[in-house]
DNA sequence: TTCTTAATGATAATGATAATCATTATGTTT
DNA sequence: AAACATAATGATTATCATTATCATTAAGAA
């Protein structure tokens, strides 16, 4: 999926979308504003950019201590993270989670978040 | 469980506890205070309180569109969010999903936040 | 009752994100 | 290619949730 989207393709709009594709993480606003500190793209166009691709559907995003943070990752998955180095990686969802909705919510299910959390490989 | 725990009981301490019992629902740090603020109860104190008994593990929190939500219930169980009220219940989680735990991650599970979300009944 | 010190409340500070607005530059039309 | 309409940008300010500071107050022990 391109960054194109009915949208203009400005420089940084480019900028943004491939910092984010090229980073692999999942990175909040100000890392990639970092990143992308030499081009002299201004913070506000970050923000912007970043919840306008969410919204396109180009991004997705999720809360993590206290910040969005951007998934290039746009299919159902999960997350884990550890809570020693809290780093963030995409893992699989269970197989048939959709079919595991709750019974009492008596509602259609349009997505979930699930994060798993424990100690990395890493940090054990 | 009592809002004791080797910590001075204040009319503060006790008036935070009982309003997050009484409520039933997912309140934020500024909804207790305005439940409270006749009682002339101090915003940071309410802050305080409430993520002291989280750490005590008297309540649990989780994130949701921004701010902090309490909750009552400490025991492992998922949330549904209604997409179009914002409103918040307690549901089960899937049968056995500690064993679903990803093998990606190669970790112990330690807990898993789990959100589902979809219009509720109300909303339909 | 006195004493120690944890807890409080008022307020300032912080950090993340959103809003404002004059300026710039993209994509279209001529 | 030049002109145009207007979406996007960047600098800045505003907002909102939360945390830190610190002098004062009040639990609970002595």
């Amino acid at each position: 999926m391109s960054p194109l989207r009915n949208k203009r393709v400005t420089r940084q709009r480019q900028l943004v979308y491939d910092c984010v594709i090229d980073r692999k993480d999942h990175p909040s606003a100000n890392e990639v504003f970092v990143d992308l500190q030499s081009s002299g793209i201004g913070l506000a166009t970050v923000y912007r950019q970043l919840s306008a691709m969410v919204d396109e559907g180009i991004l997705k995003s999720f809360e993590h201590s206290g910040q969005i943070r951007y998934d290039r990752l746009v299919t159902p998955h999960a997350h884990f993270v550890c809570s020693v180095c809290d780093e963030i990686w995409d893992v699989d969802l269970p197989k048939n989670i959709f079919s595991m909705a709750p019974v009492e919510s008596n509602a259609d299910i349009e997505e979930l978040d699930l994060t798993w959390k424990g100690i990395c490989k890493a940090c054990k």
